[in-house]
RNA sequence: GGCCAGGUAGCUCAGUUGGUAGAGCAGCGGACUGAAAAUCCGCGUGUCGGCGGUUCGAUUCCGUCCCUGGCCA
């Protein structure tokens, strides 16, 4: 088991992930490992999907609830948490499986970022006041002096490679190339991904049962105690609600806002994973297929320590 | 029924003093090694409401019909 390959399922918002690994955690002794750069943050509880209680009790969870919504979280905090939860549910003798939307995430777990070296916490944050009132060209402009082969990226990109590059004097495409690490586990990708218009008919169903649930009332009471500009609002639909619920917006305007956010979103998803996995672990299923379940099961089990 | 204003991209609209049209949004494609539900980049042929007329040429001018909205009956 501990050198077996980690499961990993992912695919866009709302294809059904979380259904299919509650299913398969539920063969045998499991902790479903959430990869969700929303759940983590505590009480964005409804438009974050969070799985509910109850299913929090038939199948243990890790990585939901972790931070406050005015933290701010990365993937290198989440690969070296998930790190640790993997470790305690094999410990347990709980198979892991690790589900989630966030790719960046999950391809930090699998393929590490590369290795920081210390940066100054002082010259870090005089950099970053810096660099916050800068527009977005100036950042292009600076970022094709020290790192040319970055400058294409978009301005949290930009950011972080004339930190480094400022911090470290080499840059960070230098750093990627000289100090990667070697993978601490081996993976095997499931991409649960519907036809798009499927996809998008369950977005449209999503958003309205969401608001149905209470978004709103969970909105009010967080606009009254998480600052406006706290990480956790960028969770997509958030904003909106906020909108409505301090009557900037229709509750019909509200909903299209949130279904056509959350459809970018997932379109976004969608490229990523296209791309940005290695295509020769990945199994590729719609979930709305016969069958689909069965290739869901042969991919968790083939190769399982039994 | 009369008068007025409109009918141009999936939506909202701009424009062409007559030489077959372009913005925003949506959509599509892409990038992305510590903010990733983030941050960015690229992509615009559509009977210019229908049918006639004038013209070398009509989405543009004229006639007529249809549709939408408003006002008046």
């Amino acid at each position: 088991m501990a050198d077996a390959e980690l499961r990993i399922i992912c695919g866009p918002t709302a294809a059904g992930k979380s259904a299919i690994a509650l299913a398969l955690a539920e063969q045998a002794p499991a902790t479903i490992v959430s990869a969700d750069s929303r759940q983590v943050y505590r009480r964005f509880d409804i438009g974050t999907a969070k799985p509910t209680s109850e299913e929090r009790q038939r199948v243990p969870h890790r990585g939901i609830d972790i931070v406050d919504p005015d933290q701010r979280y990365s993937a290198a905090a989440w690969a070296h948490d998930a790190m640790g939860w993997i470790a305690e549910a094999v410990a347990q003798h709980r198979r892991p499986i690790v589900v989630g939307g966030t790719g960046f995430y999950l391809r930090s777990l699998a393929m590490p970022l590369f290795e920081q070296p210390p940066l100054d916490p002082d010259r870090r944050a005089a950099l970053g006041r810096l660099l916050d009132a800068m527009t977005t060209a100036d950042l292009h402009r600076w970022c094709e002096r020290i790192d040319p082969a970055r400058a294409h990226l978009g301005r949290t990109q930009l950011l972080r490679a004339i930190e480094i590059g400022v911090l470290t004097g080499r840059p960070i495409s230098e750093w990627h190339r000289q100090h990667a690490r070697a993978p601490a586990v081996q993976a095997r990708w499931l991409v649960v991904n519907p036809r798009p218009a499927v996809l998008a008919r369950r977005i449209e169903e999503r958003a309205e049962a969401m608001l149905r649930a209470g978004w709103e009332e969970e909105v009010r009471e967080l606009a009254q105690s998480v600052p406006d500009d706290a990480p956790a609002w960028n969770a997509t639909g958030y904003r909106a609600v906020r909108d409505r619920v301090r009557g900037a917006l229709t509750r019909e305007a509200a909903v299209s806002r949130i279904v056509v956010e959350t459809r970018q979103y997932a379109k976004r998803q969608r490229t990523w994973f296209r791309h940005q996995l290695p295509a020769d672990r990945v199994t590729w299923v719609d979930p709305t297929e016969t069958g689909a379940f069965d290739v869901a099961r042969n991919w968790w089990m083939e190769g399982a320590a039994q």
